[in-house]
DNA sequence: TATAAATATAGACATATATCTATATAGATG
DNA sequence: CATCTATATAGATATATGTCTATATTTATA
């Protein structure tokens, strides 16, 4: 995954209601109106952070009837984790071996 | 953890650039030179990003003479894979147990 | 102390985002 | 088809962010 990519994945992460969402819906399946039953915020801005979630993919959304039932993606979350944690170890191959140390130097 | 604690982590860390200097700083403690080589971006740009890397201690910092070194807090980026990886998962105790469902039933 | 190198800060600017109100759409049902 | 419920979209607005240029600060050294 290139930095972009999970660095868009990493944005819609970073939001204080999107991971509460995330952690409400970790128990199983809800729909919107439940979902909003629970937070300040207006229906439409629920909306809004939904969308986001489902266009990276991180919750997958259906319909039921007048309902749209909202549950997570648990793949790409363990994947979202497991790229981060390599990119912060020692790996191989790593973009480290490509840089010039002492280019400043006089 | 609460949300909005790690949502400020992972604001710093969704940007490409700034995963890109936590991946290159993987491999070991770099100065800022060595660094701003491998971008195309200006030298107050990557001194701002290292100050918000810095300041949610992602990265740690120390005078060497006229150079700054940086180095990885591999305990935090542990940390957050962590955070993440519980948030994800079906835990316990766990918020949606506060969740009224059928609230929006007629 | 004057100068050079490395880094940090200040301020400006364009873009992105989180929120709102108002309105539109989709599906169920009388 | 008319209407109600649940959700989505449009458009506006305030704030946050990533970048730049210009300048200041810090440290070493002649």
């Amino acid at each position: 995954m290139a930095y972009k990519e999970l660095s868009s994945i990493l944005k819609t992460l970073a939001d204080p209601s999107r991971l509460e969402i995330i952690d409400i819906l970790s128990c199983g399946e809800l729909c919107a109106c439940d979902l909003l039953e629970h937070f300040q915020f207006s229906q439409p801005t629920l909306s809004h952070h939904m969308k986001s979630l489902v266009e990276n993919q991180l919750v997958i959304s259906r319909r039921d009837g007048t309902k749209t039932m909202y549950r997570l993606n648990h793949d790409i979350i363990t994947d979202v984790t497991r790229q981060l944690s390599l990119l912060g170890s020692n790996h191989t191959p790593c973009i480290c071996e490509n840089i010039q140390k002492g280019e400043c130097e006089s």
